[in-house]
DNA sequence: GCCAAGCACTATACCGGTTTAGTGTCAATC
DNA sequence: GATTGACACTAAACCGGTATAGTGCTTGGC
């Protein structure tokens, strides 16, 4: 059977399909009369608007894009997008608008995709994660004029809006209990080193460690298990260890546990593990990982606000997250005597 | 700036919109001379089709649906998803369909949100997972008449299109191998109870264990981490527990894994584990996991696949993904005499 | 030399909405 | 009693594609 149309409302109300368009929009121009019954036609035969029409007619997708172009491998076991995606969800339902979600090759890949939604007008707005150094996506994203909210530090997107967490205090924080526990030697295993989030993170706590007096070394990994694994084996085979490493993601911090593990190396008799973003992962293992708690869901709503704040023509301006709180579990103690 | 339309290229060319049409649609009614002029100018002005007028003018959205209802605490850890999707996309991307996806809050939701997508026209079609026993979805988008394929067994979609594993298969692999090693008493932790993938795996189980004499048991659970754990500690708790658990999801073996070690039982001296989807949390937990290794990406793929065909009048059949094997890992070994 | 057929292209309708300009009716105003 | 204006509505254009009927010109067959 086909969908109704306005066009069979107009015909069965005995109007025309402008009236029935203001009826349906609250547009004056119909009596209430006119209005009421329109409406109870519309509702019996189940009309709903093809969004292709109206797509066509104002110019508006009724949709975001959000691409990932992490590799696959690493993506399933990232708990953190898909709880990003839930909070974009849940703010993009009411503002009955859909998302486009795609996962890239390479940024390349990426970047071709915004210019194929973008020219198709598959899209009114895209949500932009993993925001690096020198990132290809933004003047691109600039040059063809797409809306875009970066989720990422305010001055990493050169001007797009942004919604950033606090990475400075999440640092600092995990410094200060390492600290309090007596560590004196701790180690920062990273995500990809050309990520913002990445220097914030490196810095603030190469500066805390400093003010508060301990050592601290950062190393590069790249969020996979792999990496987070061959990181800590290296850190651990040095002549003096760290007694506690500050993994970047859930992930590698459950890795970097089952390498110490393996090498026989306790948890937390003599290794003190955190993991930067606290999930599922961190509760499931034994010894249950210390982690900074930080709400993605609701970071993943605001974000997607800003997004649509911006299409209705106000300047959300840039973010700012409330600072991630550290969740003490098993795998943090004081060091070995 | 304006993004160009046929209407722009028509000028430039000095011919009717029509021309331009069959120019850029490979259809007869141009000349070749005309044609590369034409196509040379779309080039120039980087013209892309406006999806929306397209999809008002053939009726097709160019989209296909994906949604999920479990919960999201539970959906971040679970790589299987993130996975289907890659595959899915890969058959997409070539096709030039987009993919809308959401997480809804439960099936009711879900059900909803097809009834939006469908009435807006919002997409073709779509693939659905977590097939129930007497699920509420398979009704409706037959009514609906929406093209779908069901991830999930053959029997278990009421005459929709199907794309399934052989779960039969992935559970006789298991029994045996525990059977090989010399368990005689071994438990099952499922997904939850009223879905299809759950009765198909208990059943082969149930068989192949008495086929080949050993005592089974499958215990339900929910694929989450809080499921996996408690029923692991039941399970242990017993008087006479089982020396080998094969846990529905990995997660949920490795939840498993962490909660027997809190009990002071070894694994795999004490206890053999082994998951059902191989991800890479089995790889990193250690003692690393034994796991049943399939496809997921390829099966992703092969759904997409099914749905475009169906889409182009093709009727592709139920379809059967090759029987997952077995990676043996540290988690599996002979129980302590 | 006339008619038919084929070709290259134009004009136009159409998809299903939104929007703007215009029209007829009625009550209020002076 | 004529004028004004508000109101309720209609007619038609428009968004950007696709598809169909039609037109003028060339070519071929007999």
């Amino acid at each position: 059977m086909r969908r109704p149309t306005i066009a069979d409302i107009a015909q069965r109300a005995g109007v025309t399909k402008a009236a029935v368009s203001f009826a349906l929009n609250d547009q004056p121009g119909v009596s209430p009369a006119t209005r009421a019954r329109i409406l109870q036609i519309a509702q019996e035969i189940g009309w709903q608007p093809n969004s292709a029409a109206r797509a066509l007619s104002d110019g508006r997708a009724g949709a975001f894009g959000l691409v990932i172009d992490r590799p696959a491998g690493f993506l399933g076991a990232e708990p953190w997008f898909i709880q990003l995606m839930v909070g974009i969800q849940s703010e993009l339902a009411a503002a009955h608008t859909a998302l486009l979600f795609t996962v890239a090759e390479d940024k390349q890949a990426e970047i071709e995709l915004y210019r194929r939604w973008w020219g198709q007008r598959r899209v009114d707005g895209v949500l932009v994660v993993d925001v690096r150094l020198d990132d290809a996506r933004i003047p691109v994203l600039k040059e063809l004029g797409v809306p875009a909210v970066a989720i990422g530090p305010a001055q990493s997107a050169g001007g797009l809006v942004t919604v950033s967490t606090d990475d400075g205090a999440g640092a600092r924080t995990v410094v200060q209990h390492f600290a309090r526990l007596g560590h004196e030697r701790i180690a920062h295993v990273t995500g990809m080193a050309d990520l913002w989030h990445t220097r914030e993170r490196t810095g603030a706590l190469r500066d805390e460690a400093r003010a508060v007096g301990i050592e601290a070394v950062s190393v590069p990994a790249d969020y996979t298990a792999e990496g987070g694994a061959q990181a800590t084996t290296r850190l651990l085979r040095r002549r003096t260890p760290p007694t506690a490493i500050l993994y970047d993601n859930d992930l590698m911090a459950v890795s970097g546990l089952g390498a110490a593990q393996r090498l026989g190396v306790d948890v937390p008799d003599q290794l003190s593990i955190a993991a930067w973003e606290d999930s599922v992962l961190c509760r499931l293992v034994h010894p249950s990982l210390t982690a900074l708690t930080h709400d993605v869901v609701a970071y993943g709503a605001h974000a997607a606000r800003s997004l649509l704040d911006l299409l209705s023509g106000s300047s959300p301006g840039d973010q700012a997250e409330p600072a991630p709180v550290l969740t003490v579990r098993e795998s943090t103690a004081a060091p070995a005597a």
